[in-house]
DNA sequence: TATGAATGAGGATTCATTCAT
DNA sequence: GATGAATGAATCCTCATTCAT
C-alpha cells in the first residue's frame, strides 16, 4: 500500500510532515507513549492518511531508523581514518564529536529503538547494525594501538562492544532532558567520552 | 488499599508469587508488553487480586525497584572499600563481579525502568538512583587515584556517570538472549568492563 | 442469613456500627458512591461481616428506612392534631418544625432512597409511604378548612401530593451542604415552609 | 477530542443519535443504571464511538442539561411577564403549563442531574442554574404583589426558592411513571401548582 | 490524495460477593 | 462472630485500523 516513491510533490510533503512530527514526538514521549492519532495531529493530517504512508507505527520508526543508519551514520562511520598515535587526541575528540552530532539530531529514533529492542527481534537486529558501526570502529582502533605494541591485554572485540555500549547510552541520556542529576555540556561529554575511549585504548 | 505489610502467610505468599511473576515477564517481554492478566496469571492468580496489593503496574515495578535498589544495591555499594594501588586488579574484578551478580537477579525490573524512564519523571528519578550507587563509587575511585598522583586530567564526576552508564548498558544488553551479535561470557563482560574502568582510572 | 434478632451484644452493636456508618456515607456521598467496602472500613469492620446483617446494600437502606418510618415517622404523623383556626399558626410552625427534626436525622437515608427511586420500584413505593404520612396529613388540613368554609376551590388529595412534595425537596435540598446559592437557617426554613401551607389552606 | 460541532452531516446524525438514545434512557433507568454500552446500542452505534462525541458519561449529560437550559429555559424566563392583578388566574396558569411542558421533554435529563448533584459539585452547580429560573421569577411575583400592598410578611426569595422547589419535585414525581400512589392528570397537577403559587402570593 | 466517521479488540479497574480459617 | 484473601462479572476507555466519500 504505501507507495515506494511517493510520486506527487503533495505525497511527499506529507510524507515528511509525517516523519517530523514522528521523531518530535519519539523523543518527547518515547514510542509507547506517542500514539498515531498524536502524531497525525502533530502533522496536521488526517489518521487514515497515515496508512498511505506506513503499514502501522513501527513500520515507521523502522523506517526513520533505516534513513539514519544508511544516510548518516554508516556513511560517516566508513569515512573515518585511524588515530595517527596515542597523542593524537584530535581523532578521538572528533570522531565522538561527530558522533555526538548526529545522534542529537536523531535522538527520537533512538530512544523508540531502544524501548522496542527488548521486546521485538526486528528492532533487536537494527539496533545491534546500530551498535556495529560504533564497535566496529572501536575495535579497530584497539587492534590498531596492538600492532603499535600497546594494549596487548585487550580483546578488541569485547572493547569494542562495550565502548560503543557506553557511547550509545551517554547519548541516550545526556541528549534527553532530565536525563541526568548531573548537567553536563556537550563538550564536557564529549571531551570524557572521547577520553574514556582513548585511555583504554592507549592508557594515557 | 493495599495493606501494607500483608498480615497473614497466604498474603504475603500471594505477593511474592505476583512479584516473582512480574519479575520474569519484565525480563521476557519487557514493561509494556507484559499486561497485568498476565502477571496474575502466571501467578495464578484472579486479575481483581492484583489490586489488593499494588495500585496499578507502575506502582508495581516501582516496588520492586525500590526493593532492589535499597536492600540489595545501596548495602552493596555502602560496603565497598577503595583500591589498594594500580596493581589492584582484584579490587575492580571484584566489585563488577557484584555488580553483576546483583543486576543479573532483576534485570527485569531494570530493563522495565529503562523503558518508563524517558517518558515518567518518577521513573527517571529511581533510575537515577541506581545511577547514583554506581557514580558516587566510579567517582571516589577517580579522586582517590588522584590523591596518589593519577588521572590528573579527568573530571572525577563525570568520569564517574560515563563508568556508570557504560555499566548500565552492558548489563542491560548482554544479560538478556539475543543482545548482542557478538556472545560473550560473564566472566569476559565483567573482565572487560573492570579493564576499561581501571584503564580510564589508572591508564593500565 | 441475617439473625433476625442478633442475638448478643456485640453482633448488635456489630450491626448498630454498620447502621451509623451507612448513614453517614449515604448523607454525604449518596448511595451510589458509598459502596460496601466504605461502609464496613467505616464501621472498622471486615466487608465479609456485612454480609451477616444484610443481604446487600439495598436491603440496608431498605432496613434503615423501613425504621426511620415505623418508628418515627408514622408514630408522629399519628399524633398530629389539626388546626384550631385559620390564625392558629403554632399548629403549622410546630408540625413543620418536628418533621424538619426527624429529616435532618435520617437525610443520608431520605437522600438515598430518592436516588433508587426512579429506578427500583421497591424504593419508589417505600419514598410514596414516606410522602404519605405529609400528603395525608396535609389533606386533612385542607378538609379540616374546608369544613369550615375554607379553601372551596381545592382538591385535598392533590393539593396534600403537593404540599408534601415540596417539603419533601426543601428537606433535601436545604439539609445538605452547598444545596441551594441561597444560605437560609433551619428557622427561616421553617417558618417559609409553614406560611406556604397555610396560605395554601387558609390564604391567609 | 470531540470536534466543536461536528462538520458533516453524517456526525450531526450519530451525535444525536446519541442523544436522544441518552434522554430516553435516562428518563426510563436514571443515570447510573444506564452503561455507555446501553446509549451506543440504543442509538445503532459502536461503543468505542461515542468517545468521539463526549469525554465520558458525565459530559454528555452536562451537554444535554446546559442545552436545554440555555436554548429553552432560560429564553422562556426571561419571557415572562409579571401577572397584573391578584384575579390573573391566566398568568399564573399559563407560566406553569409552559414550564410543563418543557421539563415533560427533558424528565430524564432533570432525574439525572438530581441523582448527580447530591455527589457532584458540579452538577450541584447546574442544578441551582436550573432552580435559579424559577425561584427569580416566583420571587418577582411575591415583591410584585407586596408592591401592591399583597403578602406583606413574605421574604420574597425564600418563598422563591421553596416555590422552585415544590415545582422541581412534583414535575420530577408527576412526569415519571408509577411516580406516586395518586394518579393526577397533567391539567390537573397544572392547575394544583398553580393553585399553591397564586394563594401563596395573593392569598385567593 | 485526503478526510471524518466508524469499529473491534483488548486492557485496566472496580465492586459486590464468597471462601477458608 | 469475625476476618483477610480471593474471585467473576461487569464497565469504562483507548487505540490501531478501516470505511465511505
Amino acid at each position: 500500500m504505501p507507495a515506494p516513491e511517493s510520486r506527487t510533490a503533495k505525497g511527499r510533503q506529507t510524507r515528511e510532515a509525517i516523519d517530523r512530527a514522528a521523531r518530535t514526538l519519539f523523543a518527547e514521549r518515547g514510542f509507547h507513549d506517542t500514539t498515531l492519532a498524536d502524531i497525525t495531529a502533530a502533522a496536521d493530517r488526517s489518521p487514515a492518511l497515515f496508512y498511505r504512508y506506513y503499514a502501522d507505527k513501527e513500520e515507521l520508526l523502522l523506517a526513520l531508523a533505516e534513513e539514519f543508519l544508511n544516510d548518516e551514520l554508516l556513511p560517516a562511520g566508513n569515512a573515518v581514518r585511524l588515530p595517527d598515535s596515542p597523542a593524537d587526541r584530535r581523532f578521538f575528540d572528533a570522531v565522538v564529536t561527530g558522533y555526538w552530532r548526529m545522534c542529537k539530531q536523531h535522538i527520537g529514533v533512538l530512544v523508540a529503538v531502544a524501548q522496542l529492542a527488548p521486546t521485538r527481534p526486528r528492532f533487536a537486529q537494527l539496533q545491534n547494525r546500530f551498535r556495529g558501526v560504533g564497535m566496529d570502529l572501536a575495535a579497530a582502533t584497539v587492534r590498531h594501538a596492538q600492532s603499535h605494541g600497546h594494549a596487548r591485554e585487550l580483546d578488541p572485540d569485547q572493547v569494542g562492544a562495550a565502548i560503543a555500549l557506553l557511547f550509545e547510552n551517554a547519548t541516550a541520556v545526556f541528549l534527553r532532558p532530565g536525563g541526568l542529576p548531573l548537567t553536563i555540556s556537550d563538550t564536557d561529554a564529549i571531551a570524557t567520552l572521547a577520553t574514556i575511549w582513548r585511555r583504554t585504548v592507549y592508557g594515557c
